[in-house]
RNA sequence: GCGCCCGUAGCUCAGGGGAUAGAGCAACUGCCUUCUAAGCAGUGGGCCGCAGGUUCGAUUCCUGCCGGGCGCGCCA
């Protein structure tokens, strides 16, 4: 659709003066389908041109009823309606879509492009949680649509794998471990005792002091400290392998805030370089009250290093080893500010970096009566949601679908989906209640509603057979009632999932899946496909090739399974 | 107190300077001897938080207010 509009704001640019884009700017979709295919408004040419807007419209009427593709182009009011020739706009985006073309031509536009992106970032020692999911689907999702654009992605998981919280975690571990052998569970293991840690350190303080100098020493490359340190993440990345295998997700590093110990003091040294730093209240600073932000702390005054020192560290280092076009972030909306700081320190710095940084927040997970809190317990584990996903899709398959043969691989395509999308349904930036319910609903907007869909279009080209012909054969039924606004529908993907990158919102892609699905559905419903004449059914294969492409795509865009019956 | 974000149908949410504000869930009603009913079709349900302003035109942009969330120098 988007080439088309493109062709006629060309045909218009010089009638207007103005430029093709320009044109094709003021370019709207009709409320009403049956208006048309193209809107365009002419109140603001008015002025400019100092014609009434429905002179104007007609002008560009009678200029656009002139080109071939155009069907009608209707004055109502000071609209133009534009309808083009449904069959040549059929054509076209069938033609490509059945052979999985997203018509970028020979170059994509991200090629020979760089991104980085920072998602997921779990905590060491932590159970992954549910408000774990939002990163790690949004990031992943992110990922695949600037693969899908040609960039080469660079995925980094930027684990917390240091702090003092290592200090207590092995004095815990000495004292209340019984030297488990972290084989079971052991990341229950670990935050039980660092809960049982805290609990007791409160009435003994020298355990604090233990924990302090236990860092210390890991700090110092102690090897005792150091192998204690190096298991914990070892057993920690190996639940979280379990969950990033389950989402069919992985990185391209891991790289964790000890990766970037050795590179601090360098990017420190490098901000005073630039004399940005200085002392106050005996901690180091850059001062950012010019850009209305408390200051970023480099240094606390005992001298350690903080989170928007490792940041920095990070963003130089990501930027000079890569040197992508932009240094992505998704990270929750609560460290806005955080972002806002390092990116204006970098700026000040005069790094590329600062420029390229892009945070993407998003909003949290929250239960029905407050936050969620590790501390207190209050929490939901991602495994446990996923298990329960996934069986309930086992019992809707068994319900449905008994004879279906390898369903178990398939309930854990539909349950995971489940989740997935319905965590990247909405925009990202809004919180989510939590609600059992709702994240194991399997009707109407959902994941399984789109796989579902997939899979019916799979059924139908497996019945009609590989020698099955598909072709755009019947030009009446290539524009049958459904089956046009289908295809139309279908044409705007290229342009749904560039916008999906460009805006970081994987969100856009879903709910136009769910637009197609929704649209193929109501077409499979008042159109039979596999039917006795042969240019008929050909031509109706070729549009559910069309869908096929489009839905296993996007869903593999958002990091969902397709599979192909269900 | 200051800053950022959010406020649209009973619920969850799309949309966004433009012509009649849309889906899903829940409720009610139809449709399986024909390609998967995880589906399709229909009914009801709305001062788009409130008040001003800009504009030919505001639910959308601006200001103020109300309500909710988040953040605000030695956590990450």
């Amino acid at each position: 659709m988007e080439k088309f509009k493109m062709l006629l704001a060309a045909a218009l640019a010089a009638e207007l003066k103005m430029s093709a884009t320009e044109v094709r700017d003021m370019m709207e979709t009709p409320p009403n389908p049956a208006w048309g295919d193209i809107a365009i408004p002419c109140f603001p040419l008015a002025k400019v041109l100092r014609k009434a807007p429905q002179a104007i419209a007609a002008d560009l009427a009678s200029v656009l009823s002139q080109q071939d593709v155009v069907e009608r182009a209707d004055v109502v009011g000071g609209y133009v309606n534009v309808t083009l020739k449904g069959e040549i706009v059929a054509r076209d985006i069938v033609t490509r879509l059945m052979d999985g073309d997203m018509g970028y031509g020979e170059v994509k536009p991200g090629s020979g492009k760089k991104v980085v992106i920072d998602f997921s970032s779990p905590n060491i020692a932590k159970p992954f949680g549910i408000g774990h999911l939002r990163t790690t689907v949004i990031g992943h999702s992110i990922a695949r649509l600037y693969s899908e654009l040609g960039y080469q992605v660079e995925r980094v998981n930027h684990l917390g794998d240091w702090g003092t919280q290592f200090g207590k975690l092995i004095v815990a571990y000495q004292m209340f471990a019984d030297n488990d052998p972290l084989t079971e569970d052991p990341i229950s293991t670990l935050y039980r005792i660092y809960v049982e840690f805290h609990r007791v350190a409160d009435e003994r303080p020298e355990l604090e002091e233990e924990a302090r100098l236990w860092f210390r020493r890991l700090e110092q490359g102690d090897p005792e400290a150091r192998r204690y340190w190096q298991w914990f993440i070892d057993v920690s990345l190996r639940e979280y392998q379990r969950v990033y295998d389950l989402l069919g997700i992985d990185f391209d590093h891991f790289l964790g805030e000890s990766f970037y110990e050795p590179l601090l003091d360098g990017a420190i040294a490098e901000v005073q370089d630039k004399g940005l730093a200085r002392v106050s209240d005996g901690a180091l600073i850059v001062d950012l009250e010019e850009f209305g932000m408390p200051p970023c702390l480099l240094r606390k005054s005992d001298g350690a290093t903080l989170y928007a020192t490792r940041d920095i560290a990070a963003a130089l280092y990501r930027d000079r080893t890569y040197n992508p076009e932009i240094l992505i972030y998704v990270v929750g909306q609560e460290q806005i500010l955080h972002f806002r700081q390092l990116k204006q320190v970098l700026q000040l710095m005069g790094e590329p970096a600062g420029d390229k940084l892009v945070h993407v927040p998003f909003g949290m997970f929250k239960l029905r009566d407050g936050r969620m809190s590790t501390r207190r317990g209050k929490m939901i584990f991602l495994e446990d949601v996923l298990a329960k996903s996934i069986e309930l899709a086992a019992g809707v398959i068994a319900e449905k679908n008994p004879e279906l043969g390898g369903s178990e691989e398939i309930a854990r395509q539909v349950g995971v989906g489940a989740v997935v999308f319905g965590d990247l349904k909405n925009g990202r930036i809004k919180d989510v209640v939590f609600d059992w319910e709702e994240i194991l609903n399997f009707d109407g907007e959902t994941g399984p509603y789109v796989q579902y869909t997939h899979a019916r279009v799979c059924s139908l080209l497996r019945r009609a057979g590989d020698e099955a012909r598909i072709a755009l054969a019947s030009a009446d039924t290539l524009t049958e009632e459904h089956g046009l606004p289908l295809v139309k529908l279908l044409g705007d993907f290229p342009q749904t999932v560039a916008r999906a990158a460009g805006a970081f919102e994987p969100s856009l892609l879903s709910r136009y899946l769910l637009d197609v699905a929704q649209s193929f559905n109501r077409y499979y419903h008042h159109h039979r496909v596999l039917v006795e004449d042969a240019d008929v059914m050909s031509t109706r294969l070729a549009v559910v090739s069309a869908v096929k492409f489009v839905l296993a795509h996007g869903l593999y865009l958002l990091g969902i399974s397709a599979p192909d019956r269900m």
